[in-house]
DNA sequence: GCGTACATTGGAATCGATTACAGAAATCGT
DNA sequence: ACGATTTCTGTAATCGATTCCAATGTACGC
């Protein structure tokens, strides 16, 4: 079923057809109203390979994740979606890339198959491989950086977020304050670990380097950091973990080992999932708008196929404190 | 940065450039050598639109979604993306179809860019639809409702579940089950409502219809459904919602009636999505494996796409009870 | 030394659309 | 009524690859 099919059933040539499917100019009504119905009758839609071919766009986005697991990313590719579904695009999802060869061998296979594409990518190292990408094709990198200015970005305020938590803790009257820090090489997860670090500094509170555990935003490993933790000489009183689900593995641990929260231990986490209000106590943690995240991602990437030479802009979303019970509470 | 590129900087034809890229026999070392040299030193890489155009194949699975919310939903992109990343495949995604000609637009658009499809539409009315679909492009229904023979199609044991539960809080002890049914056209809620039915039938106890809640899959309709239930002058002792999220909506509800789970009432729910085993008390509920869902059918299409001619087939994919506090545990 | 077989390469058709260009038909003004 | 303009339609080039077929060149057997 091509246009020739179409074209031959209707008696007419296939440009006239594309003319009638185009709703391009100059058709006369009686041969419109014939093409369209044969059109119909046979089912016709056009070959989307055919035509992007041709007209050079394909109506698809790239995207790039390092992996779909987890509610934060299902979050963002619903946000992604939803901006891309709402200007007819469609997506086109490249998951668990890690490694620079695969990012690289992924951003291959979609060249002629998207119009520009979101990448993903917190380890910082990837940057540095998008150097060497061809030409002017529409990037936006999604929370890997905001340092790369010849890329489109948008990232999230870790920065200023985890300063925001760490005073709140301090406030509360906390000074021991463990942080359960993300994989090292993690974007966000070095941001975070600085605005913790600029709060203490502020506040005039020495830094404990016993006190800062790494993890790797597993649940599992928020879990074993609390043991290591709580087997120190002087135990810290409060813990803010870099995201929510070592936060929910501490709070675990912690139950295990009969420590009370908020009474004796104050946790914290940071992203918001929607785990953290169901947990028992409810978590507190830095609100992050994850789905906004995707659709802000995308709409940079929408707008700058629209106009080619616009110069590239650094995004960054902001964020909420989220105080529920497992800090003790907002600050009276 | 095309073929003919490569092919006018290593003084060869575009044909030799195509057989070097593809591996193909005949092209001698030396010719090999210097052209895949050149190719890289220009950074080449085919273009897809062009490719699949003459090939026939994209390497892409359509996947159409009624909505991305949620994570049922997203656990399910999970495993059809690692299933088809596995067999180099991409997915191209789009959501949010729920009419009839949402499905119908968003399946023309995906022609001649994808291989086969995915379609995730719990409507029962759909399959109509797609009866009209254009010869043997092919096609997995997911949670579509098996009857439809002329396709393949992958399914819940949503009967076998919903019965396995509602015997279990029969063997409790329970008489009076209330049940939190889904959307009235919805092909997983009326199985699991039929579930429910069986097992009542079988233990000799005979059915309410008073107890038969309407509500659609939302944790607010659950809600709702309780404040209805409790209001009944004869109240139920146990609470079937037909999924998770429902049952969380209920649980909340009780717990503002200071009706005591599950003391005073029994809750259960179905899905296991994660959140489950977070609430308070944890929530009983019908284990479905959603990621290996989504894994299966890509599965089913993808070897539907190797083999033209195999006949349709009809996947269940087995539930498994999990049962917690939240309908007061195991039977001793 | 010569015909045959085989390895290697290039020319050209092809996939299914879009669109520039040109030709035919209709309409208009005077 | 006739040339100019406008409206409509068809032919053919094009996008970037793959692949059949033909045309080389080389090696081999006898």
């Amino acid at each position: 079923m091509t246009i020739k099919d179409v074209a031959r059933a209707a008696g007419v040539s296939v440009a006239t057809v594309s003319r009638v499917w185009n709703e391009a100019a100059f058709v006369s009504p009686e041969t419109r109203r014939r093409v369209a119905e044969v059109a119909a009758r046979l089912g016709y839609s056009p070959h989307g390979a055919a035509r992007s071919l041709i007209t050079r766009t394909t109506y698809a986005l790239g995207v790039l994740l390092p992996d779909l697991y987890g509610e934060f990313f299902s979050e963002i590719i619903r946000g992604i979606d939803h901006m891309a579904q709402a200007n007819g695009y469609h997506i086109l999802v490249s998951s668990s890339h890690d490694s620079k060869d695969e990012i690289d061998a992924a951003l291959r296979s979609m060249r002629g198959r998207v119009d520009g594409m979101i990448i993903m990518s917190p380890d910082l190292e990837t940057r540095r491989t998008l150097h060497a990408l061809q030409g002017n094709f529409p990037v936006v990198l999604l929370n890997g950086g905001a340092e790369a200015k010849e890329f489109d970005t948008i990232t999230i305020e870790n920065h200023e977020g985890a300063r925001q938590m760490t005073l709140h803790l301090i406030a509360r009257g906390h000074r021991r304050i463990a942080m359960i820090g993300g994989p090292q090489r993690n974007y966000d997860a070095t941001e975070r670990l600085r605005g913790y670090r600029t709060a203490l500094a502020e506040s005039g509170i020495e830094l404990d380097e016993s006190l800062i555990v790494q993890g790797d935003f597993s649940e599992l490993s928020g879990h074993g950091a609390v043991k290591q933790l709580l087997g120190l000489e002087r135990r810290p009183t409060a813990i803010f973990a870099a995201n929510d689900s070592m936060a929910i593995g501490a709070l675990s641990a912690l139950r295990e080992n009969h420590v009370r929260v908020p009474d004796d231990m104050a946790v914290a986490g940071f992203d918001d999932i929607p785990l953290a209000r169901y947990m028992n106590p409810p978590l507190s943690t830095v609100h992050v708008d994850i789905s906004q995240l995707g659709e802000r991602a995308a709409a940079l990437l929408l707008s700058s196929l629209q106009n080619d030479n616009r110069s590239h802009e650094q995004l960054q979303l902001s964020t909420t404190l989220v105080i529920r019970a497992s800090c003790g509470g907002v600050v009276s």
